[in-house]
DNA sequence: AATGAAAGCTCTTAGAC
DNA sequence: GTCTAAGAGCTTTCATT
């Protein structure tokens, strides 16, 4: 696998560049023979292509989406977090060290962070939540539904 | 591709299962052949697992992170929005139909709604806005940092 | 459920435009 | 930057345990 070289920031992608991450994101495992073909190229063009996005770090990675529950996660929360006066640094470092944290923004405003929780049951809010307010102020929400699943942002 | 058939909420996975899904969060376009060699099968097995995995709805599909610098998201914006009475569903619609809102939650609690948002610039957040605040009270935090980029929840 | 061997595809490399 | 062609490598099928 090809490692990014650049931290990517002007990037000229192409019409061919965007109809091919699209075809990515919408399947990642598709062979380059079918990208090919979705794109109007030849499997080696596709290929260098890929590998030329992944270069300039236009991809991250080729990762999976997997059902949390699935995994057993029945419950999503949404936790914004003010630190106490001097804990800003040790806040993020605990929620950095538990997993159940799957996602956390260092946003501007009154709120710190705003962070993704994944549960096993209602009671494991309690349970992570009690690392955290030692040290911080935090405001819960649990996710209902969720009407945007992550998707790709306008590529136009 | 084979496309969910249950919706998976209660799936078995055993040991095996759970490298191959965190090998596959690693890297999503890596062959068959090489996740039989981490995972200690052999392809022909690796290769079923990966399809029944997908059928139980435990994978929901293989996707690509796209850095949004890339494409010239420069900004992000997590933005909490409210609808004003009887506008829940006419907002839901609207934030759905914007493709820069890439993420949206609906939570318990005040703020009905929690979203991701890419900008290109500071000035398009009014612009955005300005779509949904006809109907909604918002409150919005633009991202300084990401402390924990989405990550796999323990699959233990 | 998993394996090994073989057939059939897919990817990559090389050389040319 | 792209193409075709061919060898290398991968995936799948199937018979077997």
């Amino acid at each position: 696998m090809t490692k990014r070289l650049v931290p990517a920031t002007p990037a000229t992608l192409d019409e061919t560049d965007r109809a091919l991450l699209a075809a990515l994101a919408a399947d990642a495992r598709q062979p380059v023979s079918e990208l090919a073909r979705r794109v109007g190229l030849s499997a080696p063009s596709t290929a260098e292509r890929v590998r030329r996005l992944e270069a300039q770090g236009v991809i991250e990675r080729f990762t999976v989406q997997i059902d949390p529950r699935a995994l057993g996660f029945t419950l999503q929360a949404i936790v914004r977090v003010k630190p106490l006066p001097g804990q800003l640094h040790l806040v993020e470092d605990v929620i950095r060290r538990i997993p159940e944290f799957v996602e956390c923004d260092k946003v501007t405003g009154d709120d710190c962070f705003i962070c993704r929780l994944y549960l096993h049951s209602i009671e494991q809010l309690d349970e992570i939540l009690s690392k955290v307010t030692e040290r911080a102020e935090t405001s819960t929400a649990i996710v209902k539904s969720t009407p945007v699943a992550r998707r790709l942002p306008p590529l136009g």
